[in-house]
DNA sequence: TGTATAATATTTGCATACAGATTTTTATTT
DNA sequence: AAATAAAAATCTGTATGCAAATATTATACA
């Protein structure tokens, strides 16, 4: 192998760091979906040994957004058929997500999810897709906290990852840029103030309709996407 | 250490099974609620290095059946509060897969259900607590596989294993034996058929009824033994 | 006796070693 | 040249070694 290697004597010891550097680079998919993943060259990639990545690996399937077959393991396909599922999980969750937090919010959780739509709107401006994604599942990640319900919102964070994930594909594989980003993303802002206000109010209809709305939007932006540019997405998303 | 400890040399191999040795030990309550895992240890007591042994923890604490507070594991809790919760998600959970289910299942995944629900059926008479959890929890499953929505599936697959390892819970808490354990179990089974045929015929607002109908039973008896024997289960669940 | 501190033992996280399985390459035969 | 067998190169699963972190015990001092 690589003789010149030294060993390394300060340790990062931080338990998760590969975890996370490589759950960040299959969200941005800089790891292709289906891409074969191999411990040892992964490791040697990232300068640490197979044991983290194993461990890794590990939480990244239970995630799902890595799979094994047999021994190996790949990074988790997105395929066209694997879409209304989603989107339909996406709606159901959401639904019961702002309901939810609706009736149960403490002060301070509506306090946090407040602090989390003003990042967000913050962020509009950079225009930077991998920072607004971000800032927007926190926004929402926020809602889920205050649901009360773990199991609920749990369920709700793995599909939201995932359709994040979906989002990025289609960017990353289309290289699409959108002239309509910009009221997409206000009338994405607006709608989370509406959000905000229904869970501040305890609305539980209003939130629920506005979850309904809400989904409706992103569904349209993905729609416009992947008809736009469907060719260039068929090469990378296996259907 | 063990000095009279000889290497193995027959190696199992098999890549997953002290995870599964011990998700079956959590789920039997072998392991009690909040006992602290250490790796070391518990390799020993199971004859493996704790290489298995750490990467059956990562899994196992993805699936919320471990949970890992600074660096120490232990065995997920079961606190009151979050049975409300729980069954909560496992009441939405239900209804959704059974409508579902109802709605898209194929013949063959029909087919599976039956077996499924006969094979409970069978189980009846031993009136062994754990192979008849078993066998309604496979019965679940099996109406959650052929619901076509894997994220939702997933969804129910957790909560419904949550529940049953606090049904598991209770019990054993109690060591508590139901006199009306035949009336429920007969009870229990003619649901199952009528669940059946309400995916049979895909009659959708039935299985959602007869979903809600379910859960109310499998609430009733965990609140009978709640109730019964609350004194002993304080004791062994945090509260 | 109680508290602070040093010594020691555990325990975790990571690296590496190695056996068996699998795949790829090479050699051999037809 | 195609097919087959043998050899080599991977790759995975497990065991073990070791350093840093943490917990525990022992010791010194007020």
């Amino acid at each position: 192998m690589d003789e010149t290697k030294i060993r390394q004597n300060t340790y990062e010891r931080d338990g998760n760091s590969v975890y996370r550097r490589l759950r960040e680079a299959i969200l941005r998919v800089e790891l292709q979906p289906g891409e074969v993943i191999d411990e040892s060259s992964l490791a040697r990639k990232m300068d640490v040994s197979r044991t983290p990545v194993r461990e890794a690996l590990i939480q990244l399937i239970a995630d799902g957004l890595a799979t094994r077959k047999g021994r190996v393991v790949s990074v988790a396909q997105l395929d066209l058929a694997a879409i209304p599922p989603l989107y339909d999980a996406l709606l159901i969750s959401s639904r019961l997500v702002q309901r939810l937090a609706a009736e149960m919010r403490t002060p301070d959780e509506l306090d946090i999810i407040h602090d989390k739509m003003v990042l967000f709107e913050a962020a509009i401006p950079s225009l930077d897709g991998v920072i607004l994604t971000e800032a927007n599942k926190d926004f929402h990640l926020a809602i889920a906290d205050a649901s009360g319900n773990s199991y609920i919102s749990g369920f709700y964070r793995t599909v939201l990852t995932e359709s994040l994930r979906l989002n990025r594909i289609c960017f990353s594989a289309s290289g699409y840029n959108d002239p309509h980003i910009s009221s997409h993303l206000a009338e994405t802002a607006r709608q989370h103030r509406q959000i905000f206000d229904a869970i501040s109010t305890q609305d539980i209809e209003l939130a629920d309709k506005l979850a309904v709305e809400h989904h409706k939007l992103s569904r349209s932006r993905l729609d416009t996407l992947l008809s736009k540019r469907s060719k260039s997405l068929n090469e990378n998303m296996d259907i």
